[in-house]
DNA sequence: CCCTGATTCGC
DNA sequence: GCGAATCAGG
């Protein structure tokens, strides 16, 4: 898969909207996040927004090769900046979504990879079974991407059914 | 355990 | 340039 204009721009597009590498790599099909991720780097637009201010690491040891251990940590300037990160209160504002303003929400806020339109019949034990849409609906569907063993739903439907929890850290 | 991005390095 | 493997952290 190469990294034609239009997928660079999208990557660009979708990274700058704070989507996730593993996302990213979802909507663009055929790379993985590493790729994504590696691809961001060469773009040198690692730093988005922000979210996770990794500091910078030095280690790694190639695949058991020379175990190289660089031991260059002394000139580091050490400033005890009085970070004044307030605290926050927990407690957000927490806007009052009344059920009924707009009923039709597209499900989550997590972007779903391709998203086929089968219907039900079309389903087997190992597609997606993630729905789309109002199944009193006609176009109603399923996910239909492959399915983990782990379960009846692809990776991605997986999480957002499964751990709201761990990706609520990020706030959008 | 799940996830995230960051880095290195062989290709 | 590419991305898997790895690392480091939440």
């Amino acid at each position: 898969m190469n990294w034609t204009d239009e997928r660079v721009e999208l990557l660009r597009k979708l990274w700058s909207e704070g989507l996730s590498a593993s996302q990213i790599a979802a909507q663009l099909g055929g790379v993985s996040r590493n790729a994504v991720i590696g691809k961001v780097h060469r773009l040198k637009l690692s730093g988005r927004g922000r979210s996770t201010a990794t500091p910078a690491r030095q280690k790694k040891t190639a695949q058991g090769s020379s175990i190289q251990k660089s031991v260059s940590r002394a000139a580091t300037t050490q400033r005890h900046v009085t970070t004044s990160i307030g605290a926050t209160a927990l407690q957000a504002q927490f806007d009052a979504e009344p059920v009924a303003r707009h009923y039709i929400r597209p499900v989550e806020n997590v972007v779903v990879p391709i998203s086929r339109h089968l219907q039900l019949t079309d389903l087997t034990e190992r597609t997606c079974k993630w729905p789309n849409g109002d199944p009193l609906s006609e176009d109603f569907n399923f996910c239909g991407n492959e399915a983990a063993e782990t379960g009846p739903y692809c990776k991605y439907h997986a999480r957002v059914a499964f751990q709201p929890a761990s990706e609520r850290r990020r706030s959008r």
